[in-house]
DNA sequence: CAGTATCCAGCAAGATACTG
DNA sequence: CAGTATCTTGCTGGATACTG
């Protein structure tokens, strides 16, 4: 990636890593799990309970990334009914904070993005529209 | 989606429009573009160039997204050799902001991540290879 | 309960060729 | 130069069923 600008943060270095990461954060259901493991430590059940949605498989894939990328602990409890217990690392925790950034900014600008969309697709259709005697 | 922490900052409220916007991000090429427009206008052929490895099929619905979010202004001048420009919006450029934060700690942590995951495939790995006389 | 395994549909995305 | 159109492929992700 030549992506070469100077500001100080992002050079083209460690581009493809940091990719990786805004990857991640892109899921669907990453960060969702990671907000809600914010609160407390959660099982399984719980998680798949919470995040209306997911398929187990999919949560069984985020939580083994999550885990993989050292943002989720996982921890079985060796009893008779299965116990395993996700909860977020310091890693994880770090994480949440600039989550929850780019989340406030998203939220606040809601209604610009509407507005812009209603805008792109109202021009869309006229041009379709627009196009008379043309063909 | 019932991610319903109370942390002043997140709530389920509009909860899609976020994931939207989040997703946006994710996307592969998108934060890479918006990095690279935030110098200055660029041309799209200049841009295809800089994010090296995207096609022109992507690069194209990357720009409308981005257009259709109103992150990007298009700029058609109606010359013979035709030129088109894209450049940020005010929209686009608030948006830099809670990315570079992003992108920051993503840099930030590669160390830990990177270990985090030699750690978890060397376990994988030692699962594999230590169910001697099971099969 | 907490997964794993399997199958399958849909779309993301690359390559290529053509056009105003 | 700046796209659009078409074809193809491979991964994402959902549903379902089985297991320790």
């Amino acid at each position: 990636m030549n992506v070469t600008n100077n500001p100080p943060g992002l050079e083209h270095t460690d581009c493809q890593k940091v990719s990786q990461v805004l990857a991640r954060v892109g899921e669907k259901w990453s960060v969702l799990i990671i907000m809600f493991l914010a609160e407390k430590p959660r099982r399984f059940t719980e998680i798949k309970r919470a995040v209306n949605g997911i398929s187990q498989r999919m949560l069984t894939l985020c939580l083994r990334g999550l885990e993989r990328d050292g943002l989720v602990k996982r921890t079985v409890f060796p009893v008779v009914p299965p116990h395993v217990e996700y909860e977020l690392t310091a890693l994880g925790r770090s994480l949440t904070q600039p989550v929850i950034a780019l989340g406030t900014w998203a939220r606040d600008h809601i209604p610009d993005i509407d507005a812009a969309r209603a805008d792109f697709d109202a021009r869309e259709g006229v041009q379709a529209a627009q196009a008379p005697g043309q063909r």
